[in-house]
DNA sequence: TATCAACACGAAACCGTTTTCGTAGTTTTC
DNA sequence: GAAAACTACGAAAACGGTTTCGTGTTGATA
């Protein structure tokens, strides 16, 4: 086992000082060309490289960000991960991942390990158990230790911090009009219980569609789906007894469920019934026919996540500077394919 | 902006010594029961907790494992991930990523980084770029530095450490012999570019498979895809042209375009042309009808691979202990489901 | 020749811990 | 009453860097 070589090996090697090794290395005008070239000579040859660790310490900074998810097996998730490692990467940091599996004592945990020096700021989206629980004491926390934060997608509206969101209020409603434009005129809206934040603005956005174009809200043509364990007949049993031409679905499994349920039925997608899902997936470009979708754009969102963050940290804030927070929405696009009828 | 207190900050109030402080924090005996609950109850007043950063310095080991994939927008790799963040944080490990992106230079890039002091070891599947290159220095590098490392799915022969496969050859073999035993006769393979050594090993499981059954294997019948930019049009040429009743593809993006050629072209699934995928994602749960598919069991190979990892750091290998390397087999099994025949 | 700046380098502090070792002060022992 | 043995604590080194501040040696200047 060979260990990385250190600037004490070096300076001894050399019999020079470690100061003087140091200096060396970053071209200080300090020390002469003659011990400059002999010392650089000698770090190539051995292949030195500064220790990260002893320059966290010293700089307290550790070139590190945390991410705090919600889920990784999941496509939005992981395309907005893809998004801040890329950016991250580029700018010469690390990402540590924590991954609270919709639990609040994870969230937490991780949080309070990740905050023990590790990380030098917080990228999360948080958990559903959270979100239920309304307590967001953890995020307070590492705010008023310092810690920047940047949410995204599950924000938390009290917590004054940079976010990063969708806006899904009008990318709800756009889906929604384009249905009605097709002269569709009962459409549905499968989502999820409402402590999603983001469900109950897709389905406000939903609603506003409706009564801006003169047609009628029906209670009855919303299915509300668990969080866990979708039953298939849920759906079947809704598609069975409801009335429909049209149907918006908050993620694309539930687009894809839908949609497989009104083709046993025997109606035909897009002629009889509309389908549009969120999440350009796998599953909205591989089904048939194709999923017309909401692309959520995840891997713009974590870049801008990233580089909001990075931002913070880089530009330490002047004493007594007003610290200012943004929110920055990115903007979703409806991705017209075969499951709704496109000119 | 409160910073996190620290010993020297707590040794400073009480007016004792900073080695009392850290003596008292851990219950030394060394120090009088007074001391020690003065220490400690002013350390759970401030939530005193020891800077990891000062600890990994000191103690040589930063309780970070480094994970190394090609991609993260990928089913396969995110459940081999969880299952490694699960492991590893359930441990007291925290993880960070770097994704290849399937470029070589990323992956040397990355390693080179994390290796300079960011984590303790390494746990990883090599990138296209780099299995084509067939250059491996970089891992060479890495142990030669004393860096545990685990290699998953995408192994190299020529490494010697801890590595997590699939038994590739044999759930290939056994998903073409259960065709063979629906009565199709003529499976036909769809596959990438050879240079990924599974895809090889998927490819001659399937061959074995053809002639056990006295089936005979005709060149014809496997179709080539390249790694980037699948064009529909190929698969559905195939389709157009050749004769079959079956079909194994190497993952669940060919099994479901090719199930939606062969469907297009009129034929049943499975009454027709039996389908069998690879991966268990979200693909092959909705596709309709629903694929026949080898479950990799990511998330198990996670887990054994941090495992190995995470027990080759704690037991510090003895001096002159000669060190052993274990290949890790994790069982593939087939999921049946609606695209074959199931008794 | 005394003074001074420039040059080239080293000592030491610091980041926050842990841990070894030394040592006052007290108690025990004979 | 002196030596031995505890008790309870502190000083200092170490992990691997960076950086400030000296300082000894030159050569130039007055």
């Amino acid at each position: 086992m060979k260990r990385k070589i250190t600037l004490k090996q070096i300076a001894r090697e050399l019999e020079v000082s470690i100061s003087t090794v140091s200096k060396a290395l970053k071209d200080s005008d300090e020390i002469s060309k003659d011990t400059k070239q002999k010392v650089k000579a000698f770090a190539k040859l051995y292949n030195y490289r500064p220790n990260t660790i002893a320059l966290s310490l010293k700089n307290r900074k550790t070139k590190n960000i945390g991410v705090v998810i919600p889920d990784i097996v999941h496509h939005f998730f992981t395309t907005v991960f893809r998004g801040i490692e890329k950016y991250a990467n580029e700018h010469g940091y690390n990402v540590v991942v924590c991954v609270s599996d919709e639990s609040y004592e994870k969230e937490v945990f991780n949080m309070e390990l990740l905050a023990n020096g590790s990380i030098d700021g917080f990228i999360m989206s948080v958990s559903a158990e959270t979100q239920q629980k309304n307590d967001f004491s953890h995020l307070k926390e590492v705010m008023e230790q310092g810690f920047p934060l940047v949410l995204f997608d599950r924000v938390i509206d009290e917590i004054n911090c940079d976010k990063v969101v969708m806006n899904d209020e009008r990318i709800a409603y756009d889906a929604t009009a384009k249905m009605l434009a097709e002269g569709k005129k009962k459409i549905a809206l499968v989502t999820t219980e409402s402590y999603f934040n983001v469900s109950e603005k897709r389905a406000e956005g939903y609603k506003r569609a409706l009564l801006d174009h003169g047609a009628e809200y029906d209670k009855d043509l919303t299915l509300v789906l668990p969080f866990k364990g979708i039953e298939e007949s849920y759906i079947e049993t809704f598609v069975e007894n409801q009335n429909f031409d049209g149907v918006l679905c908050v993620n694309e499994i539930f687009a894809v469920l839908f949609m497989a349920a009104t083709q046993k039925k025997g109606l035909r997608v897009p002629e009889d019934v509309s389908v549009i899902g969120f999440t350009d997936g796998l599953l909205s470009r591989y089904s048939t026919p194709t999923l017309t979708t909401v692309a959520q754009h995840g891997e713009r969102m974590g870049e801008r996540a990233a580089e909001m963050l990075i931002e913070k940290l880089e530009n330490e804030i002047g004493f007594d500077e007003e610290e200012v927070y943004r929110t920055e929405i990115i903007e979703a696009t409806l991705i017209e394919r075969g499951s709704t009828i496109n000119k």
